[in-house]
Parts: structure tokens; C-alpha cells; sequence
DNA sequence: CCTGATACCTACTCGTGAGTAAGACTACTG
DNA sequence: CAGTAGTCTTACTCACGAGTAGGTATCAGG
């Protein structure tokens, strides 16, 4: 496609917005390694001088991608979430939130996600950090339930592997992408929240409202 | 460490699963790309021309890896779980079964699920017929709970969900270490089966012997 | 002790991709 | 219409890794 000459003159915070957004769509598309600056800096319609110029270093930039959409998406869910609500209400507020971004941002799931957990280093450390305030987030709903779990750990542990079904069944929901967020979310709820013990009784969660 | 000269003359078959043993440990460490074929002949102690007579290409190598690894999984959980129990004890005694493996795989299992999954193409492949099967065990297991979900397909959903979970939880457990595996199965177990709804009232689910 | 056959090696080719040098175009400012 | 600051380019260098050519050591049977 290289048909244009020289590209458009354009002020320096636009241009990086561009390439961001080129970067997260081929790192999402094949992988940190197999991603190429040659070839964002095409899909950027720039040439490569200005990605260093800009946003330094293959790694730097990849760093940057996932810094960027990881405060993205904990933003939605921080204004999704509804505080001062029954816990259940507050969770299944926060599943909304989170299973209606990675819908309408697949790509920037799967280059935050994804690709990110796979390389080690200073781009795990990110997603970690990431995750950890998200956990902290269901760990403090969990505690403030009356009778929470016994040890603080406990429920650590549990906000943990509440955050774990949430990321996988996010990644599950790639390979599906014909399901309705919605649909999704209330199931993941039902899981966790009922348990399949109660699900075979025929007993099943229901939001507040039914819209 | 390139101390020996000429490798101890050796049989193929025996050459063969020492470098499959080298490459599935590089691979968990690099990841696809990042791993070379010239450190996967150092650690296994040969020289690169040998990877190439007897496994061919790369791709293929990786490939064969992810095979072996997810048939070996897939075996240890077939023989884990016990057939002809109340629904809650298979669950049990699979869980069981699968940590067990992973935490004494652990390289076998970022080789398998880590690295497969971000690879596109030929190896994601692999790596969805074994959730697959995985997910069909699950489902089985499901409906031949009396009061089962409607439909087959919220049942097949609702394993997804859970092998899911499965999966992410042992994500979560690599970087967890320390954590037994009895302890991270029963907590799966627990959210799984009885959900927070109940474990907040202080309802717990017992393995049917302490041991 | 010759003769395959099989295991094994050193030493290359060759493509691809990260990062850079050196300069050209545009636009504002005096 | 300089001069200078910021945008943008072509055209390299250089390292690393996949895959191969061509040869050497060791064993098994005659």
C-alpha cells in the first residue's frame, strides 16, 4: 500500500496517538516478537525514524501500549462500578463493566492481556500491577460482606481466582464473540455467586432489575 | 558451558526425547519466538543439524511439543478422577487430578496453555481441541446432575466457565508458589460449588473424608 | 579389517528486523 | 526573506537466527 510520498504534517501529540493506536493494533495482531516496527510505522503511515523519535524503543513502546490501555479499561470499571450498593448489586455492576469494555475493545484486551502476560520482565510487571488493584477492588467487597471468610488471606485468595474466571472467560469470549457481553457477565455472576451446587437446585441469581 | 566436543553416541528414540525435553523447557522459558533452535541444541546437548534430521523444522518441533504435553495432561486426569460418585466428588477428585499436574509440570504447562494459546495458527489449534475435550468432561457431568441447567448449551457454557476458571487459576498459581496444590483445588472448588453467596453465610463444601 | 549405515559435527548462507546517520521539507518568527 | 525549530524521509549498518552443505566418528555385520 505504500502509495503516499511524504506523510501529512501533523503536530507531535497527534502523530502519537497514531502510532499508539498502530501499535496496539499489530502488537494485538501478532504478538510482541513477530510484531515489527517496519510495519507499524506503515500501518501508522509514518516512517520508522519517528516511532524512536517519539516513543523510543520497540519495548518502551510496547510498555507504553499497556500502561495506556490498562488505565483505560480500570477506568471503566471504576465508573461502572456502584458503590454503597448490596455486594452482589456491586459486583454484578463491576462484571458489567469489565465484560462491556473487553467487548468493545478486543484489541486492546488481547494486546494487555494477552500478549503481555506472555513476555516476561518489565511488561508482566505491568499487567500484575494491573491485576492486583482489580483483586484489591473484589477483595474489599468480599470483607465488607457481613459474615466474610475468616482470614483476610482467604479472601485475597478468593478475589483472586474471582479476577482469574473473569480474565480466562474474557479470553474464552474471544473465540465467541457471538455472545452478548451481558449474557456473559450474568453468567460468570451465577457461578460465583451462586455455585453450582445451587444452580443444579435450580436456583439462580437475578439482577435487581430486569430491563 | 560448551565444554564436551563430540555428544556420546546415542539411539535415535532415546536422542528424541531428550531434545523434546529441551525444547518444551526453552519454549516455556522464551516463549515461541523468542526461543532459538540453537539454544534448544545446547541444552539438549547436540548440535543443531541433529533438531533438524529428527524433528524437522521449528514449527514442527513446537508443534509436537504441545502434543505430547496436552496428551499427558489429558491422561493424568483421566486416570485422577473417579467415575460413579456423586457429581460434587468427580469435580473433586478432577480438580484434584489437573492441580496436581500442573504443579508438577509446571514448565510442561506454560508450554502448553502459556505459549500455545498466544501463537496463532496451527498451534492454537491443539490447544482448543484439548480445552474441548476438557470442556466436554465437565458438561457430562453437568447434566447428569438431576435437576440440571435448561439447556445443553447453558451446561456447555457453564464448563466452559469452569474449566476456565481451571485454567486461570493455575495461571494464577505459577506465580504463586507456595501455595499447595490441595489448597488451590479445594478453593476453586469451593467458589465453584457452593459460590459466594453461600460462602459468605459461612457455608463451606467438605471433601467426603478429611484426611 | 572392509563397508555401509547411522549418529554427529563445523562452518557456512541468507533473510529479516532493530536501530541510526544524514539530510530535506515546511512553517513560523523576526 | 533569512534563520531556526520541528516534522519527516531515504538509505543504510549490523546482529541474530533459521536452515543447509559437506564432512567425520562410531558401530554392526560379513
Amino acid at each position: 500500500m505504500r502509495t503516499e510520498g511524504r506523510a501529512k504534517r501533523l503536530p507531535r501529540a497527534v502523530r502519537e496517538r497514531q502510532i499508539m493506536d498502530a501499535a496496539v493494533d499489530v502488537f494485538s495482531r501478532l504478538g510482541f516478537h513477530a510484531a515489527s516496527m517496519d510495519e507499524i510505522s506503515e500501518v501508522a503511515g509514518i516512517s520508522k525514524p519517528m516511532l524512536y523519535a517519539y516513543l523510543g524503543s520497540k519495548e518502551e513502546l510496547f510498555a507504553t501500549c499497556i500502561r495506556r490501555e490498562a488505565t483505560r479499561m480500570m477506568e471503566a470499571i471504576a465508573t461502572g462500578v456502584e458503590p454503597d450498593q448490596e455486594p452482589d448489586v456491586q459486583l454484578w455492576s463491576g462484571l458489567r463493566a469489565f465484560f462491556g469494555f473487553v467487548g468493545e475493545n478486543r484489541t486492546s484486551w488481547m494486546v494487555l492481556h494477552r500478549q503481555a502476560s506472555t513476555q516476561g520482565g518489565p511488561f508482566a510487571v505491568e499487567l500484575t500491577d494491573m491485576r492486583s488493584r482489580a483483586v484489591s477492588l473484589v477483595a474489599a467487597l468480599l470483607t465488607q460482606s457481613t459474615k466474610a471468610p475468616a482470614t483476610k488471606l482467604e479472601a485475597e485468595s478468593l478475589a483472586a481466582a474471582l479476577v482469574g474466571a473473569g480474565e480466562s472467560l474474557a479470553e474464552w469470549w474471544l473465540d465467541h464473540p457471538e455472545e452478548p457481553a451481558g449474557v456473559v457477565a450474568a453468567r460468570l455472576m451465577n457461578l460465583v455467586w451462586m455455585g453450582f451446587g445451587d444452580l443444579v437446585d435450580g436456583n439462580v441469581w437475578h439482577p435487581p432489575s430486569r430491563r
